[in-house]
DNA sequence: ACTTGTTATTTGCAATTTGCTATTTGTGTG
DNA sequence: CACACAAATAGCAAATTGCAAATAACAAGT
């Protein structure tokens, strides 16, 4: 065997990703240990060979384990990696993104959570910095031809909500009769009994996916 | 520290595609070592911490040092990992895709590559299928909003030659006219003083592309 | 009960984009 | 010099999208 030797340490790294004041806002967490102690960043930790089936499942485990969640939406983005990322040493981070509507997040109470608008999550320790960027970038495409926005919002919502999801997801408006008429004609939600009540106009009717999982369309939203 | 003793094994795979026949195609090496000698399987090696600043500096490494080819695109798909993937132990692969023109694939005549259609690229080893797959979906997203598919072809080509080369990378066939309009208002490529002569018929502009890298628009193709 | 304010939802074109089908152009061939 | 053939262009018809006005439903104040 030739220069198998050294093996480099693997990790995965959580883009959680939630959606509060018509913006899409990251969830990080202060880091306990060294490098880096006590900075926010990312949530993330070594993958577990012998207890993680896949990296996927570690990234799961991680979520879960360090922040007490769970989610929809889990989906790999890319490995980053080099000698420079982490002081201590060559290493390789499977990045994972994560969406979260914003009650569950608030419903955890978790101190050691925090949650910034995506424009402000910057200066980041390792190079999360550019895995939050790659996050929003492949969000962005993503939730031009798929159903991804609406796991930003809890099970039931409606239109305008899910407009304005789609709309901070794609960082730019969209009209709204064009959008209810695509919505409509994909075929990705539909109406639940009730009604929601806006305190001082008229209630909008509740939709609620048709597919539990994010699906992606030939057409563009 | 807890169980971050157990370091998987690292490794990149590359899927090179390239287009013959109209057809989108894969480039793969029969395997030197154990496990699965003498199989054909993707393009791969391990990881060498110590020499390379990044994965995707290793898979431009194994790329030039096992079939002695350098490409204009190699960018990541994702990373496949797990236990039972490869019999040496759990491992983690960073998969990477590349495109080749055919012609540099013709004229490298290494006796160890072979090129099959994807549709005929079935039963590879380890979870190499899977990556197949992924790559080829990948691309196919990719293809209708950048300039992709225009890196199957030399740098000077014709516009019914990069039509096809969408179609192969799309699978599906488009309008002539139609394509034409969209490249022309995309601004993608610039036309090049000489003509190619196809035999029998009226010769064909030739082009190139504008920029050397791929170009990702905000309309679709 | 009635008016006002506010947001949801629908409707009806106008403007733009796309799909399709001729037409025209440039080259080799017989 | 007519013919075959593929490239390139041109001209609508059809489909999609953008915009703006009209309508609907509810809360709150008069």
């Amino acid at each position: 065997m030739a220069t198998e030797l050294i093996r480099p340490i693997l990790t995965v790294d959580v883009v959680l990703l939630t959606l509060h004041d018509d913006r899409i806002q990251v969830v990080l967490q202060a880091r306990e240990k060294a490098p880096h102690a006590g900075q926010l960043a990312l949530i993330g930790g070594y993958v577990h060979p012998e207890e993680d089936p896949s990296t996927q499942t570690a990234a799961a485990r991680v979520l879960r384990g360090k922040a007490g969640l769970s989610v929809r939406v889990l989906e790999q983005l890319m490995t980053f990696s080099g000698g420079s990322r982490d002081p201590r040493g060559w290493s390789a981070s499977v990045a994972y993104y994560a969406l979260l509507p914003h009650r569950d997040f608030a419903a955890r109470g978790d101190a050691s959570l925090r949650m910034l608008p995506v424009a402000e999550a910057k200066g980041l320790p390792f190079d999360h910095d550019a895995i939050v960027a790659g996050a929003i970038q492949r969000c962005r495409r993503r939730a031009a031809y798929s159903s991804l926005p609406a796991f930003l919002l809890p099970p039931e919502f409606t239109l305008p909500e899910l407009r304005r999801a789609y709309e901070a997801a794609l960082g730019r408006s969209l009209n709204d009769s064009a959008f209810r008429r695509k919505i409509d004609e994909l075929r990705m939600i539909e109406p639940v009994a009730g009604s929601l009540s806006k305190v001082t106009a008229r209630p909008a009717q509740l939709f609620r996916l048709t597919k539990a999982n994010v699906v992606e369309f030939d057409r563009t939203v």
